[in-house]
DNA sequence: TATGTGATTGACTAATCAGTCATAAAAGTA
DNA sequence: TACTTTTATGACTGATTAGTCAATCACATA
């Protein structure tokens, strides 16, 4: 782990403790294991660092669908398998997981630009328009069912995270969860 | 409008702003029309003014709720009346809306005693779990599908509120939108 | 009018924090 | 080794902030 990984990561978990402006600099520095100067030299702005941070667990997010996503010509099992592998993640990643929540409800998400932020959402949309061309789903706006596709999974994973499931049963209540979206959406 | 009021008032939409540690005491009661210290004669801690913050949202809507929910033996349609009334305050209020969702996901939502905010959920806990006996809905946790209901509200809220629709496209997106949560749910 | 009481004020303080910078250590190069 | 460049350090600073408190005000009652 580089130092500038080291920073991140700290970053992460301290901010989902204790908010933004919760979190001092030196805080950090010190919990990376790095000096207080290192971190301005890597992240001249405490803002810079949070966006650093969002950015880092969007790109791990990426990797994780790209690396997992078995190309199948099913547009259905591929839908189920964007959802299925999004909320593995996290499950398996909860404070990260966090930390987007955070950062999506906090006066940051507007100081990215907004292009940038469309492009991790794309392959999603691409996906839905595939299913309304082969009439798998209702001609509904794209936009509209990318909202309720994203917050299906969110109050899913809600749920999931808040039961004290073993795999097994997390695996079920997944299985279920799409079953309930795909009902709603065909 | 009372000094205390002012404040609150005032609060949610600073902390919405700039965030709660972003948004400093002294600029409250600067913006609220009072004194520095007027704010702590009211709230003794900054904590005590956030957590009082979102209380008072809260509240509301629970008002907003008891007062517009004509009593109809109907369970579907008090089930609708309940998701359209609150995706409608929440159009219609969107900084306290917001305010709730940054408060969510903050370290200070666990400041709060849990059973107080479990009191908030009882009523649509109540009516999920009466949809079930007249098996109206199907037979899952009472848990999992108040998180998918909210889960699907919160997301329709993000459509709506991103589209420049006008109060009648609004209505038919949220008639839509309940509509295909009880095409999932039963 | 005089007196008592609670609300209101804002200057003040001790503490904290983001960011700087002169110096030093480490790594690279010849 | 001798020299250069890059990376890392941590003490320091100017600015900001939550919370205090002695003084003042508004208003009631007698």
């Amino acid at each position: 782990m580089t130092k500038e990984e080291k920073i991140i990561h700290t970053s992460i978990r301290l901010f989902n403790e204790n908010g933004f402006h919760g979190t001092a600099t030196s805080k950090i520095a010190k919990e990376a294991g790095v000096a207080n100067g290192t971190l301005f030299q890597y992240f001249p702005t405490k803002e810079n660092l949070i966006l650093a941070s969002f950015i880092s667990i969007k790109e791990e997010m990426k990797q994780h669908l790209l690396n997992n996503l078995s190309d199948t010509s099913n547009t259905k099992q591929l839908m189920k398998a964007h959802i299925v592998l999004s909320l593995t993640w996290a499950v398996d990643n909860p404070t990260k997981f966090a930390f987007l929540q955070q950062f999506h409800s906090s006066p940051y998400l507007y100081k990215l630009d907004s292009a940038r932020l469309a492009e991790y959402n794309k392959p999603h949309l691409r996906i839905i328009q595939q299913a309304i061309d082969e009439k798998l789903i209702k001609p509904l706006s794209v936009d509209l069912i990318y909202a309720l596709i994203s917050s299906h999974t969110y109050g899913l994973y809600q749920f999931i995270s808040l039961q004290k499931h073993t795999k097994k049963e997390q695996a079920e209540s997944i299985e279920k969860g799409f079953e309930l979206l795909w009902k709603m959406l065909n």
